[in-house]
DNA sequence: TTGAAAGCGCTAACAT
DNA sequence: ATGTTAGCGCTTTCAA
C-alpha cells in the first residue's frame, strides 16, 4: 500500500492539515517544514489526487475531445491550449472520439462523472441540434472549435471559410482569372457549405459566372481530387480549379498533369488549409492558412475566464480570419 | 450541487449499498431495481468517479503519454490500442509532453498520483538510462513505444528499423544500382543509428562498398533533404539515394528536379515510413511501411495481460517487420 | 437480498 | 501556526 498523509503526519510528529497545508502551499513551523521535507522524501509520498479531487469537488483537468486523436490538421490549435491552460495551473487531457468507450456523445460522462473541469470539443463535421442541446445541459464550461449549428448559446470558434475563399477568388481576378472552377467538400463538414458559398457569393460580387457544372464535389481525399479534375478537364474556357482542401487541390494538381497539362501554364490550382505538404508538391500550392495557434489560444482564454472568474464570455462566435499564402500554383494571365 | 448516492438511495427508500449494488450490476429486488431506475432518471444522477476511484483504488484508465499529441505518424498505433484497450473495459486518456504541466518526467507524476492504471509512452527519441531507471520505479505497468535503451528490464516495442533498410538495399541491389548514398537523421532518434547500422551492413554483406562522404547527415525535415541531395549531386556515379524517412527523401526529390535531374532516370530515390504524401509526390515515392496498428495492438494486449492477469510479459523487446513498398520513384538500371 | 457502519485519503472549518 | 473533527461520495464487509 502506498504511504498517506496519515503516515506523513506521524513520522514528521505532526497532524494530517499541517501536512496538507505544507503540501499546498501555506506556511509551516521552518522545523515542521524540515521534517516534512524529509520524511516525504523517505516515504516517497505522493498525494493521491483521487482523494484531492473527491473533496475538492474539481480536477484542474480540461478535456479535449478531438474526433481523431491523430489528426495533424489540430496540432497547432493544441498547442495554443495548452500554452494558456499550463500557464494557469490546468492539465490537459485528450480524449479521442473513434474510442469505442467515448461513443458520439462520450463527453457527456466525461463532464457528468466529473473527469474534468471544462471541455473542449473539436470536429469539423456539422454539429446536430441533438448535440447542441446536450452540451447546454451541462454543467461544465464547453467550449467548441467547428461548427455551433448556427447557435448563439454555446461558446465556439472557427475560422472565417467563407472570407477564406472569397480571398482566393479576389487573388485569381486579380492576376486575370475569369472562370474558376471549384471542387466542393464531403456534405457532412460544416466547412464545405461556407467555403462553397463562399465561392458562390463572391463569384456573383465580382460580376463573374459559373456553370453549375463547374462546381465537382469530392470527398476530400487526394483520390477525390484527382477524379473531379478529370471531369473539370472536359468543360472549355476553365482557368483555375479551387479545391476546398489542399489534398484536393494536390490530386486535382496530379491529374492534370497525369493527363498532359502544365500547373500553372494550363491549369491555376489553389488549396485551402495550407498543410505542410503544399509546400512539397509541384508546383509548390498557393493555399490559405488557418491561424490554428490563436484558435487554441482564444478558445482556451475562454475557458480560463470562465473557470477562474466566472465570467462569461462576451462573444459567442468567434470566426478567425484564414490568410492567403501565394506560391507558384497559379499563373498571372 | 449533484446529487449522490444518498439521495438515491433516500428516494428510493432503501440504502446506499443497495443502488451502489444495483449501479455496479449485482442483482436486486425487482421492484427496487424500478424505483431506482425511476429515481436515477428523475435525479439525473450520475456516479462521481473520483469518489470510486478513492474507494477501488484504481482508475480504468491507461495513460497514453506522446512527445507530440498532433505528431500524425502515431495514427495507426494509437488505433490498435483502443481498439484493445476498449474491448477490456479500459479507457485510453491522452497526454502530450509538449505540455509544460508533464515535463520530460511527467509520466512519473501521472503514475504517482493514480492518475492512469497503466502507461504507454510513446516517443521515437533515444531513451536515457535515468529514463529507464524512473519506469523501472514505477508501482503500475509500463510499455515503451521506440527505443528501450538496450535495456531488457521493461517492455518495450518498436520496428525493426536495421531491417526495413534492408529491405531497401536488398531491393535497389536486386534492380541493378550499385552506388547507393544514404541520408541519415538526427542522433536523438534512436531509428537514426539503426537505420544507418542497416545501411553499412548491409552494403558490406552484398559485397558493395560505400564512401563514407555518402553518408550525409539531414535533420530528417523537407529542407534537410534538398540539402543533403545537393552534396550527393557532386560525386559521380551514385545512382540511388536512400532517405532516411520520407521527407527526407521528397526533399531529395525537389532538388533532385530543381537542378534539371530525372528521378528515377538519373537517380533513384527511395523513403522510409511510408507517410501518406509518398504517393502524392512526383514520382510516387517507394518507401517502407510499419506495421502501426500491430505494434499498437500488440503493446495494449501486454498491458492488459498485466492489469487484468499479473502476466508478466514473455518477451521484452518486440520489434516488428516493415514491409517495403514499390511505386515509381526507383529504376532498373 | 438488504442495511448499518466503517473506511478510502484528502481538505477545511473551527478552536486553540 | 497547529490539531481536532467532520465530511467529500463511494464500496464493502458484516450481520440480519
Amino acid at each position: 500500500m502506498n504511504p498517506t498523509i496519515k503516515d506523513v503526519a506521524k513520522l514528521a510528529k505532526t497532524s494530517k492539515s499541517t501536512v496538507s497545508r505544507y503540501l499546498n502551499g501555506h506556511k509551516v513551523r521552518r522545523e515542521t517544514e524540515e521534517a516534512l521535507k524529509k520524511v516525504i522524501k523517505e516515504l516517497n509520498y505522493f498525494p493521491n489526487i483521487n482523494a484531492r479531487r473527491l473533496v475538492m469537488n474539481n480536477t484542474r483537468v480540461i478535456g479535449i475531445v478531438v474526433d481523431d486523436i491523430a489528426n495533424n490538421f489540430y496540432s497547432g490549435i493544441f498547442k495554443g491550449i495548452e500554452d494558456m491552460f499550463n500557464a494557469n495551473g490546468y492539465q490537459c487531457v485528450y480524449y479521442s472520439r473513434t474510442s469505442h468507450y467515448q461513443g458520439e456523445f462520450g463527453f457527456v460522462d466525461l463532464a457528468r462523472e466529473r473527469q474534468v473541469d471544462g471541455l473542449i470539443i473539436v470536429s469539423f463535421l456539422k454539429r446536430s441540434q441533438k448535440f447542441i442541446e446536450k452540451i447546454q445541459k451541462l454543467s461544465i464550461p464547453v467550449a467548441l472549435i467547428g461548427d455551433s449549428n448556427q447557435n448563439e448559446q454555446v461558446f465556439s470558434i472557427d475560422v472565417n471559410n467563407e472570407h477564406g475563399i472569397r480571398e482566393i477568388i479576389k487573388y485569381l481576378h486579380r492576376i486575370g482569372h475569369r472562370k474558376i472552377a471549384y471542387i466542393t467538400g464531403p456534405e457532412e463538414f460544416s466547412a464545405t457549405h461556407w467555403r462553397e458559398k463562399g465561392y458562390k457569393d463572391t463569384i456573383k460580387e465580382l460580376g463573374l459566372s459559373y456553370d453549375s457544372s463547374w462546381i465537382v464535389p469530392s470527398d476530400w481525399t487526394e483520390a477525390g481530387g484527382y477524379s473531379a479534375m478529370m471531369k473539370l478537364l472536359e468543360f472549355d474556357g476553365i482557368t483555375a480549379v479551387i479545391g476546398s482542401n489542399d489534398e484536393v487541390a494536390i490530386g486535382a494538381l496530379l491529374s492534370a498533369r497525369e493527363m498532359g497539362y502544365k500547373v500553372p501554364m494550363d491549369y491555376s490550382i489553389v488549396g485551402f488549409d495550407d498543410i505542410a505538404v503544399a509546400r512539397w508538391v509541384y508546383p509548390p500550392l498557393t493555399s490559405v492558412k488557418q491561424p490554428l495557434y490563436e484558435i487554441g489560444e482564444k478558445v482556451a482564454e475562454e475557458l480560463v475566464n470562465q473557470l477562474k472568474h466566472g465570467k462569461a464570455p462576451t462573444e459567442k462566435r468567434i470566426l478567425t480570419e484564414p490568410q492567403l499564402v501565394v506560391r507558384q500554383s497559379c499563373i498571372n494571365l
